[in-house]
RNA sequence: GACCCUGUCGUCUAGUCAGGCCUAGGACUCCGGGUUUUCAUCCCGGCAACACGGGUUCGAAUCCCGUCGGGGUCGCCA
């Protein structure tokens, strides 16, 4: 098999087949972060296992020791877990074709290296220039044909610079070996059936291809995936902004939205739908409609599909996950936990992002809240009169019999009503005196929770507090 | 420099492999209108693309060639 298609197949065919022999894994390299383009190609790898009813491996490439960070393989997990990537063996899962760390299998790399410089396929070198001995594998002359999945037969010749010395070092001068070796030996020990991975690799796949038929080992398939450019059309590199998942992780995104988004990134569920839960795009997802060209990652779609995700959650997780985030900024200390969850009450149709919360909330919470000169003006500048009124509203409130909102609401209007203007005319003034925003949720109930003390006490300081100098 | 991948609205994409069903569909953004006591949401409407040039064909977004653009690889990094 070389390329696969999508259309025009028999309907019966689209359904999920179950290929449980397929092995898929993603192996990330210990560096600190986990970047966002890292991030998708696990999603497709975790996908296309679900969808396969195969077996998603998780391993870590840390060749270089010295960059092997305890820390750093947590972040990993942490990032995969977060985006309900769960693996089926790996770290802290085990599993029979282990270990999982690259830097624990030294003994397997070492007897292939034997094998490939007895079969003459590799050779010890001595560089006269750097100095020190490595091991070089003899590489192809011929140009290899790359079978992939996404990209079809990508035949690539050797380029000029490979032409002067095909022969690549597999084992540095350390006695480390290099990337190539380690990642062809791991995926045929660890029995991968389906690389799915960056077509940053696509070019390096016919060293992989030698190396296999080297070893006289049966190939994966290939599939090499766009990657994920920057809004502009750049490349994305580590140091760039939204680059690394654990931004979003801190902004306070859902993760079934960032999830959502990325499994658009380059492959289409057609049929102009676009909110999929996970089940959904595992039912649905196939290397077939995986897209040949790179993407550019747009923040706006990313933080409507933000704001979707937000609208549908349960309130239980929405005030979990809220209160959190307060937490963390010291808002709600010392405030009664049965407040605090009114306030979310009222403000969970309005906050799409959890760092969002404070800018929504903060009037609940504290007092010396302040107001934009701009509100000021637009509210009273033309409308000296509303100082009188909110004076006299004060005082219908004071002595109003029970604080809910239809009783706040009705007083409210009546006195509008006696003083001949429109309740609008009340209703905006009250709003920016009690919590210094031109919006925010219904008036009514955000005086109910309030309560009589905090809108009392601020009807009455609200011409000091939004002075104008 | 060489080699490889790639090119539909500003962006993500459907349509391309089996040429006519495409006066090119959906979504995000933006603009206009409506709903809402405000803001956000929501609803309705609108702007906006087949990179360019040749061919093949009765007919091309779809097939072929070239050009240009974008990305990648060529490490004793992964």
């Amino acid at each position: 098999m070389v390329i696969l298609s999508c259309a025009g197949r028999p309907a019966a065919d689209r359904l999920p087949r179950l290929m449980p022999d397929v092995r898929v894994r993603f192996a990330p390299s210990p560096t600190g972060f986990l970047h966002i383009g890292g991030a998708r190609t696990a999603l497709f790898n975790f996908l296309y296992a679900r969808h396969t009813g195969g077996t998603f491996v998780l391993r870590i490439e840390d060749t270089d020791e010295t960059r092997h960070v305890e820390e750093a393989v947590q972040v990993i997990l942490d990032g995969l877990r977060w985006l309900g990537l769960d693996w089926d063996e790996g770290p802290e899962k085990g599993g029979a074709h282990g270990p999982y760390f690259q830097s624990q299998r030294k003994d397997i790399y070492r007897r292939y290296v034997q094998r490939l410089i007895e079969s003459g396929a590799a050779y010890e070198f001595e560089d006269k220039e750097k100095g020190g001995t490595v091991v070089k594998f003899r590489m192809t002359r011929e140009p290899i044909t790359v079978p992939d999945l996404i990209c079809g037969n990508v035949t690539r010749p050797l380029n000029d610079t490979e032409m002067a010395d095909p022969d690549f070092v597999i084992v540095r001068r350390d006695g480390v070996p290099v990337f190539h070796l380690v990642n062809v030996v791991d995926d045929i020990e660890m029995k991968i059936t389906h690389v799915i991975r960056g077509e940053d690799h696509l070019s390096n796949t016919p060293k992989h291809i030698a190396l296999y038929r080297a070893l006289g080992a049966e190939m994966p398939k290939f599939a090499h995936i766009p990657l994920i450019l920057n809004s502009d059309g750049s490349k994305m590199s580590k140091s760039d902004k939204g680059a690394a998942l654990h931004e979003y992780m801190n902004a306070g995104y859902v993760p079934e939205a960032v999830r959502n988004f990325l499994s658009l990134l380059g492959w289409s569920p057609k049929g102009d739908v676009e909110i999929l839960s996970l089940a959904e795009t595992v039912e649905r997802f196939d290397l077939a409609q995986v897209q040949r060209h790179n993407a550019r990652f747009d923040h706006d779609k990313l933080h409507w599909m933000q704001g979707q995700y937000m609208l549908k959650m349960a309130p239980d997780r929405f005030n979990a996950m809220a209160r959190s985030f307060l937490a963390k900024t010291g808002l709600t200390a010392g405030q009664p936990d049965d407040y605090v969850l009114r306030v979310l009450g009222l403000v969970k149709e309005k906050v799409k992002l959890f760092t969002e919360l404070p800018e929504w909330t903060t009037y609940f919470f504290r007092d010396d809240f302040t107001a934009d000169r701009e509100v000021i003006v637009k509210t009273f500048g033309s409308a000296p009169q509303s100082w009188e009124l909110l004076e006299k509203l004060r005082s219908r409130y004071a002595d109003l019999g029970e604080w809910t909102h239809p009783a706040l609401d009705a007083a409210l209007r009546a006195l509008a009503q006696e003083s001949g203007v429109k309740a609008a005319a009340l209703i905006h003034p009250c709003r920016v005196a009690v919590s210094g925003k031109a919006g925010g949720p219904s008036l009514f109930h955000l005086l109910e929770v309030l309560g009589r003390d905090r809108v009392l006490n601020r009807l009455a300081t609200a011409r000091e507090r939004l002075k104008l100098d």
